[in-house]
DNA sequence: TTTCATTGCTTCGCGTTGCAAATTAATTAA
DNA sequence: TTAATTAATTTGCAACGCGAAGCAATGAAA
């Protein structure tokens, strides 16, 4: 069938385009992306602890605590520990931090809802249900996703087995 | 509204789960991402040469240079120079290269064209006529994009204006 | 033909990401 | 008090990704 070229190449193109505009933001702010993610991370949930902050985005606790050095060092975040449990630190988006989240160009979200939000009812309805579909046929309505286009998606999938193949004496690439 | 958080909550799904595809993928081929996208890119165009191959992947051709480094120590490309002009240098999947992409699990694709194909007609219009729509809204309409889904998409955006933001002495984050 | 700019790739140096393993510190259980 | 667990950091390493510099081949101009 041609139609699942067509939806393909549609697919495609919209994952691409999410993925230009994560660029885009990325050079606009000055940040990376995983430093972005980290920062967006934190604008939504408020100051997580390193642990939770791993969690929230797949990634190792080690990664994730030197991408906040790097975001401490520019002062976007800041560090502090917990009076509680004076094991966990939390990381804490600093005013800078959201200013400059804040002063980011318009997101793709935000373009995306304003036209949206003029297709008449009918369509909207249309459009949701079909990407219920699509979806549901690649399993991913049971990921859990906050509604934001911004960041792409960094993930440590669930341990899947490494391959016999070639090992090269190197090795490492785990991801 | 509400119907455009629902819309955007989908899209995010949806590109969250090709993406944990791509990193399934990975880990059975036992190649990073961006060497999985190298080979994909080869499988898809033949031999190119490493500025070619650069320009379809959007990355520096230094960046290139130091991945086919990796894939050609793996075996799985080989270099050959060109004969009519010898500065240039061809980037050639080896048979181990195209057998290893052969014997990849069943791409996200695959599935998704089985169950696209079961729909009724008329669903399948519908879905393809709702991912136009948002393709059209994200802009994407006019990016090209092969008909597959493996590969995250790894962009070096028409270069973009730096900020002016924290300079940190560090710098460096092209990415 | 000699010179000079251009093109195509590689090399080099650097910062960032990402991980596992080892370490340190604080909490909790025995 | 000691032992196990939990939370974060440190360390070491491979891979990315870039720009800048370097080198060889090509092409154009003098």
């Amino acid at each position: 069938m041609e139609k699942s070229q067509d939806a393909l190449v549609l697919l495609r193109q919209i994952i691409r385009a999410t993925d230009l505009h994560d660029k885009h933001l990325s050079r606009m702010t000055g940040l990376t992306m995983p430093q972005l993610m980290t920062m967006q991370t934190l604008r939504i949930n408020g100051p997580l602890t390193i642990g939770m902050l791993a969690k929230e985005m797949n990634l190792a606790q080690a990664t994730v605590t030197s991408i906040l050095d790097r975001l401490e060092r520019k002062k976007l975040v800041r560090r502090e520990r917990s009076n509680t449990d004076k094991r966990k630190v939390l990381a804490c988006p600093t005013e800078e931090g959201l200013e400059l989240l804040k002063s980011a160009p318009a997101t793709l979200q935000d373009t995306f809802i304003r036209q949206f939000e003029d297709m008449p009812d009918w369509e909207q309805s249309m459009i949701v249900a079909a990407l219920e579909h699509v979806s549901h046929i690649l399993g991913a309505h049971h990921l859990d996703a906050a509604p934001m286009l911004d960041i792409g998606a960094l993930d440590r999938t669930t341990e899947t087995r490494p391959p016999e193949y070639l090992r090269d004496t190197s090795g490492h690439h785990k991801n």
